[in-house]
DNA sequence: GCCTGAAGCTAACATGCATCAGTAGACGGT
DNA sequence: ACCGTCTACTGATGCATGTTAGCTTCAGGC
């Protein structure tokens, strides 16, 4: 098999909520897959778009550009729909960029159209997707407040894992992603070689290893407290939920 | 008169993009309006709540607390729905604060829902106000990725100032808000200190005057310029744009 | 095997910011 | 008028981070 199985990842997080008619109505959304390498850019900032993406597999960059450097704002994993804002909001505020090998689905914008009319439940499955999205974006304003950079890096990998967790494809002692120190850094909103020097630092605390952007640890708890990482932001189960009943 | 005349600023940036009988629905979801005080919490972080909240006058401040401290990832002006992704995410992952003196509509959940399956363009509607927050959060990280505290205070003043225009509230010299130094700070990720500092940097370099929160500028653009604020991800007009056929 | 470029790494120095300590003014309560 | 508290402000010191420069390591192309 050259692809991972399409169908278990897409709808990612949201798979067990939906019935298996609304998912294989997500799934005829895709009408295309394809596949990508690091650096190509999906979506240009203030690009028209007539289609969302979701990403099947890999790691994808949601990125500004100002001052003629880069800014991360956002990462997505597989299951995640990546531009559904670009759907409502026609010209998009950021970029989407691979980071790294990718392969992701193509839903034209008439479909999620037709969707939104006729399929209410998953009309708000896709509301969520978005709410998700700005939960993510808050816990990274939080993180960029209170944290030092080390703590920065290792709470950005906390929340892959688990989020990967999440959609059944998390690794038990390490983390594998494409990222090179200068991606860190840019997610962080710290120099390069800063983000070098945190790295350092966690691997001189013996919290974590990172090698080409793998991450290894042999204590994942260790890691989520020195990083403060409290996953119930990412609506998981604990605490916060979701309505089950709306959705 | 008491009040603010409260049906202009219902709705706030949506009131042009609405018809009238959406907009009058729009504003019969509110079923009562209440008043609040500086520090009041109108809904904790974890509660669930059956209502959501329509700022009328004032201020709100989205915040989380940690290590016995405070983060504001967010402000809201006059016309923003603060809490609608209460709605579907049920418990919070913040907290809803007022910042300084308020008036605030309750919009209770089951009116929500009528709206949500009977007026599609309403839905829509609601769908992007949550999308304009996301692209706000988006801003703020990026803001604090690659500004320094006082460009970092003059952001958030060019953007709140912007916000103000848009619901048609703008002053041309000056930006009146409740916030102390310490607020500056928490939305700062940075000391209260330092805040005080940036505030006096603001000032030396004659762009602004920050007294007790009232910010006065004789020159916006100068501002903007020093803040390297861009107002397009606010999504009023110019490139950057809502989709007006969508919505 | 060698070259090359990108990524990772290190050192030295400059700046941003935190922390601690303390003062001054505004305000509400008594 | 007095007192306490909150906010604004100032100076000194140390840590976090930026900047510049140069070095090493590794993978890929020739």
């Amino acid at each position: 098999m050259e692809f991972p199985n399409t169908g278990d990842f897409l709808a990612g997080r949201l798979r067990d909520k939906l019935s298996q008619d609304d998912l294989e109505f997500i799934e005829s959304l895709v009408a295309e897959t394809r596949q990508g390498e690091t650096g190509d850019v999906l979506l240009s900032r203030g690009a028209v778009t007539e289609q969302s993406t979701i990403l099947i597999s890999g790691y994808i960059f949601r990125t500004i550009e100002s001052d003629n450097r880069r800014f991360i704002v956002g990462v997505h994993v597989p299951g995640d729909f990546v531009d559904l804002h670009g759907f409502a909001l026609k010209r998009l505020d950021h970029s989407i960029v691979a980071a790294g090998p990718i392969t992701y689905g193509i839903a034209p914008h008439e479909r999620l159209r037709d969707a939104l009319e006729h399929r209410p439940r998953v009309a708000r499955a896709l509301w969520f997707a978005t709410l998700l999205d700005a939960a993510i974006h808050r816990k990274w304003i939080q993180m960029l407040e209170q944290l030092d950079a080390p703590r920065r890096i290792a709470h950005i990998y906390c929340e892959l894992h688990r989020r990967f967790e999440l959609v059944g494809q998390a690794n038990a002692r390490s983390l594998r992603t494409p990222f090179t120190q200068i991606d860190l850094a840019d997610m962080c909103g710290v120099s390069a070689i800063h983000a070098n020097r945190a790295v350092g630092k966690l691997r001189e605390l013996e919290l974590a290893e990172i090698r080409r952007g793998d991450l290894y640890t042999s204590d994942w708890d260790a890691l989520r407290a020195y990083a403060q990482f409290q996953a119930d932001y990412l609506y998981g189960d604990g605490p916060l939920r979701f309505d089950q009943d709306w959705l």
